[in-house]
DNA sequence: CCTTCTCGATACGCTCGTGTATTCGATACA
DNA sequence: TGTATCGAATACACGAGCGTATCGAGAAGG
């Protein structure tokens, strides 16, 4: 009874306007790139002018930094649901199976992949955005862990190091082959990512 | 006795000045990432005036193009004389030695990597750029195909695939673990690497 | 309805960078 | 030493983008 409105009034609208230029910022930073982008590309993309931008933002890194935020929760929710379809009563699929949906699922994904480039070269010159970036890289991990983990027991196989070890080797070999095949067009991308995923998978587990 | 300057009458001033240029512009690259950088940057970080600059590059991409250009010369020199010291008479590292030389000497060095993930970018968005990296990608691994050939057959074991599609994935490999290491700093980079290598190089190749 | 307040649009002054045209000191060679 | 040529510096006109201050349409709430 006492406080109704603990925010602020309106938000409906704002709400869609963050939205409509935070999606028209990740256009716009992929195919011009974070450093030549402006904040007048950004809100002309998005249909709106600088007052909307500078109502909502304080600035492009402020922007740059929510988009990554969000982008990354995503893909770690993705991940979480493909550890609980792992630990559900209906598993079947393999551990190479379970990475290669990922894969095919968002890494395989150009604008993502451009933006994630982007964003690393960031934290590489922004002792901030670093901390920032090396967290969220963590947790990643750490759950990609997890699934690996899961999904060598399911096998029947036991690893021979630990999982984190293994999710690290895992996203770091991912990450170069899923760059390499965008570099250098051919038939030869997939290819890649397997034939390491199998090889990295055969050397550290054991049967059971 | 009759032409005896097939080219421009003054050149060593010239060159001094392309070299400075070339030099600063890494810098400033690295820095405040290429997208950020102007030409006045540029020019105060190498001590001219733009007058200077443009004398000597029509643009910054063609800058940056002879910067990549310099550069992945350079490593490919550094790839064949390890190929040449493997061939020679005086042979005794293994696979994993040499490449792990390579990696201290070269791929450790956080500027360079920096510029390359910069230029990857540029190729991911400029076709015309692409092609060019590609090609220099494809010599690269054509090169470190023949230097793991080499040595596995000095380490007297045989390859299970061709080396093409093995130099392919160790470079994919080799760059992502790079990438992580200097994302996620503690002491798991050059493990990372030393894990990979390892186990790529235990599955594919059997004792001749 | 009608009031209130929010939030995006507009207006403004300013800085930074661009690319070209021209100048003038430096340099190589006879 | 003289001189023709080169090449970096300077001058200039211009555009793009910035951040702030202010306004006014329109949504929310009574």
């Amino acid at each position: 009874m006492s406080a109704p409105h603990p925010g602020p009034r309106v938000t409906r609208r704002r709400a869609e306007t963050r939205a409509r230029l935070l999606l028209a910022a990740l256009d716009v930073f992929v195919d011009r790139g974070v450093g030549a982008t402006s904040v007048e590309q950004v809100c002309e993309a998005a249909g709106y002018t600088r007052g909307a931008f500078y109502s909502n933002f304080s600035s492009l890194d402020e922007l740059l930094l929510t988009l990554y935020e969000q982008r990354s929760a995503a893909v770690l929710a993705a991940l979480e649901e493909a550890l609980a379809r792992l630990t559900g009563p209906a598993a079947v699929g393999t551990l190479t199976d379970v990475v290669d949906d990922l894969l095919t699922a968002h890494l395989a994904d150009r604008r993502w992949l451009v933006m994630q480039t982007e964003i690393a070269l960031h934290a590489l010159r922004t002792p901030a955005a670093a901390g920032e970036v090396a967290a969220r890289r963590a947790r990643l991990r750490e759950r990609v862990g997890a699934l690996i983990a899961q999904a060598a027991q399911r096998a029947g196989r036991r690893l021979t190091t630990s999982p984190d070890e293994l999710a690290s080797a895992a996203l770091a070999l991912v990450e170069g082959a899923r760059l390499q095949a965008w570099l250098e067009p051919g038939d030869g991308p997939v290819r890649t990512d397997r034939l390491l995923l199998t090889a990295l998978l055969e050397q550290y587990t054991v049967s059971a």
